[in-house]
DNA sequence: CGAAATCTCTAGTGGTCGCTACAGAAAGGA
DNA sequence: TCCTTTCTGTAGCGACCACTAGAGATTTCG
């Protein structure tokens, strides 16, 4: 008798809906990605979506989280991975190029672009976070090759993480304004040639 | 009796509240800055401001052209008085860092980051034409250098034209996360050292 | 079988959006 | 002075916003 699931069945797949919540707000951003807007295009009724979400804001933390885990850690992976962060960068330039301008998915990086202009300062800043826990990233893999002799000593690790976060926030930015993914690529290769 | 301005005259000074609009429409973008708050900001009545300016809409239109006239051409100037495209594209992002981290206005760039996010396609649009117009400023420049031998023949003009625009999108996104002016001229320093 | 639980939708809630009808105020022209 | 013109604020328009009360539908448990 403690088998769950006791009353009416969900009629939706929460993770399908989850999956074309992020779509929504991928494309418009936070705030101008209405409830109606959301509804619609998840196939279901205003109360079924506040009854498995919560609310608005929830419901767009829980898509930051996939979107996470599905096309934002590439950045993490490639700085875990690669043995030196020239190489990690190289590697989330040239993913980014492909990533922001997949034509499966809306353009660009979420993160970056979802919550701009925004009367929500709560999710502006959330994701202002995440932004700014990526350079966090980049700068600590790149003291870690100066401390290994990879990179020089007297490098500027928090301005070259910004350097690279610069160049990817443009990337998006430009893959919004229709830039297609080889002249992205074209722009990572330039980027790199900065690399001390 | 041709002498024109009959009626009760205006009881507040247009061009400052074009100043106010521009701070407000800077600060929280196209869509999130409503009415009520530029006619708080500038301090008139809602009728006032649509007798003086028309529409929301046509209000921006004028704070664009403003903007663009006080703040948005020293790129254009740049390209226009330095004798090579390296040396204004040194001076636009130098300029940059600048204007971006002035605390006399909002952070960032207001052609780049005022229409991100709208449901209105023409406002996103008429800035990207803007952008898009930088852009290929950039590169008649890059090609005027290519033909005057200061640039290799082979230089991607179209490429090396993004590449700067990529980077000062992300300095602009970067001031808007809080990047101080030290920082951005850190990160303009790094971008240039990808020039050919 | 009921009873309890949990989903479904219809049809709203109050609030804010951009925008405006209208009447009174303040100017010039005759 | 009175008329016309143009600006002023109050007050409110319909449309949309995020959100929900309430009733019915569909399930499991006893």
């Amino acid at each position: 008798m403690v088998t769950g699931q006791r009353g009416r069945p969900r009629s939706f797949d929460r993770d399908a809906a989850l999956d074309k919540a992020m779509t929504a707000f991928w494309q418009r951003g936070y705030e101008a990605t209405s409830i109606a807007d959301l509804t619609a295009s998840i196939g279901i009724s205003a109360p079924s979506l506040y009854a498995a979400f919560g609310d608005k804001r929830k419901l767009f933390d829980e898509v930051v989280v996939v979107y996470g885990s599905r096309y934002g850690d590439f950045a993490g992976v490639a700085l875990a991975e690669e043995p030196t962060a020239r190489a990690a960068v190289e590697r989330i330039l040239r993913e980014a190029a492909e990533v922001y301008t997949d034509p499966a998915h809306p353009p660009g990086c979420m993160v970056i672009s979802a919550a701009i202009n925004t009367t929500s300062d709560e999710v502006a800043q959330a994701l202002r976070e995440r932004r700014n826990a990526n350079l966090v990233l980049f700068e600590s893999r790149i003291r870690a090759d100066m401390a290994t002799g990879v990179l020089p000593a007297d490098t500027d690790a928090r301005a070259l993480a910004r350097y690279a976060g610069a160049v990817l926030q443009g990337m998006s930015q430009q893959s919004r304004d229709g830039a297609t993914r080889e002249e992205l690529e074209a722009v990572a290769e330039r980027a790199l040639l900065a690399w001390p």
